[in-house]
DNA sequence: AACGTATGGATCGTTGAACAATTCGACAAG
DNA sequence: CTTGTCGAATTGTTCAACGATCCATACGTT
């Protein structure tokens, strides 16, 4: 019987070895990487803003050693700049950082709807594209700004990869830095709501060709809508 | 004058500030952490081996802290791995890693080959093929291996992308973990001295589309090649 | 007014020691 | 052969301390 396939002892231990990462997953330090990666794509920790090794660590009741190392897991990804001697500063991405965002989101998400798609992924998909939608009419913004980037990384996971996907994440938090910086982040995701359904809708048909045109178009664009509303403080 | 233009002040001062990271580009955790980047990726730590803490902090005669700093920045390289009270292990790649590793570099090496070269990279990229089928004549498959990782640098360089870059390194780094635990790495790279300068023939002369199926082809048929030579040892 | 020097405070970089927490192997008991 | 227990070894975390570096300020010089 299948049912006795599926908890055959022998089997029940193979399907344990998937939660393995779990396991390792606690340490102070993570923990309290966790805390201030939460804080900093929050908007609550400001880009440029300085963070005090005392007073953080104090405030955290953690060992400033302990948070050194959290400060270490964040520079690697992006979201903090450690600068010798002077502390860590929550990273202020340049222009120069926004252009290079989106070369690397065409060449994901380029590849992505290059991809035949699979009936689960494009199910996320079109979920996303459903918030944002319902976030819209109800005049809620934040809910469209984030309902919009879980559309770009449930976008990205067609290349079914690990790696790209992290990647993907990552970049996504170091473009919510930009949002942080731009005056009005809000009406920013608005005028893409509806190109996401096009987008999904070239996509579900097959016309792989149309789709990539399409997307290239939709980054030009939203990349010259946030270069121009972008002008970080020097 | 286009001289008076290159040497005016302002234009000097704002080049200098590319020199910027430079500056900060030193202390003893980041020292620490490039010794055993390159002790590692040299295969003097091999894959799956334990990193002791006391041995090591004392070997280098930095303080455990200051090693422990270097381990984070090391993790989140994809170069150790971290296990919980357990300690630092020198990575060891799977055979389900080293798929997802063939994943990216179809996706970061098949947008190389679409974008128009310039002049410069075209040039880097000839010098890295030139240098590795000087390495063949002469036997040195130590040569031939690094020759041909660089060239794939190169090729991934043409997006123009910092980030991409960045994570092409990585990328190659993690790599170079496989092939420590393969039995003889230098016979791997030898087949695809000649297919690399077929590749570069094709991107000179603007075949885009031929150059990325050849290119598929390339990377299925290092990838199986790869796969069939790794039986990491559980 | 621009520049060099001097000074002092604040903060980071690094160390060494200490203790708690956890892992792991060995060994005994069932 | 499995399970429970113990102890050594190693990691996780904290704490206090000191030197090094940066920054602002002030002062004197040109």
């Amino acid at each position: 019987m299948l049912h006795d396939f599926l908890w055959n002892v022998d089997n029940v231990v193979a399907g344990l070895s998937q939660d393995r990462p779990r396991l390792g997953r606690s340490s102070t330090a993570e923990r309290v990487a966790d805390i201030l990666r939460d804080r900093i794509s929050e908007g609550f920790f400001q880009p440029g803003q300085r963070l005090s090794e005392e007073s953080i660590s104090e405030g955290l009741g953690v060992s400033r050693n302990t948070l050194r190392e959290a400060f270490r897991l964040l520079g690697h990804e992006g979201l903090l700049d450690h600068r010798l001697n002077r502390g860590v500063f929550v990273r202020l991405p340049s222009v120069e950082d926004v252009l290079d965002l989106y070369r690397v989101r065409r060449v994901l998400e380029g590849a992505a709807v290059r991809r035949k798609p699979s009936e689960e992924a494009l199910a996320v998909i079109k979920e996303a594209v459903a918030d944002a939608r319902r976030a819209a009419a109800k005049d809620d913004w934040q809910g469209v700004g984030t309902a919009n980037i879980r559309f770009h990384q449930a976008l990205v996971s067609l290349n079914e990869s690990p790696r790209i996907d992290e990647a993907m994440r990552q970049l996504l938090a170091e473009l919510r830095l930009v949002f942080h910086v731009m005056e009005n982040p809000r009406a920013f995701h608005e005028p893409f709501v509806e190109r996401n359904l096009t987008l999904v809708g070239l996509i579900e048909s097959g016309r792989i060709e149309e789709a990539a045109a399409y997307l290239d178009d939709y980054l030009d664009h939203a990349e010259r809508l946030l270069i121009h509303a972008y002008e970080p403080n020097r």
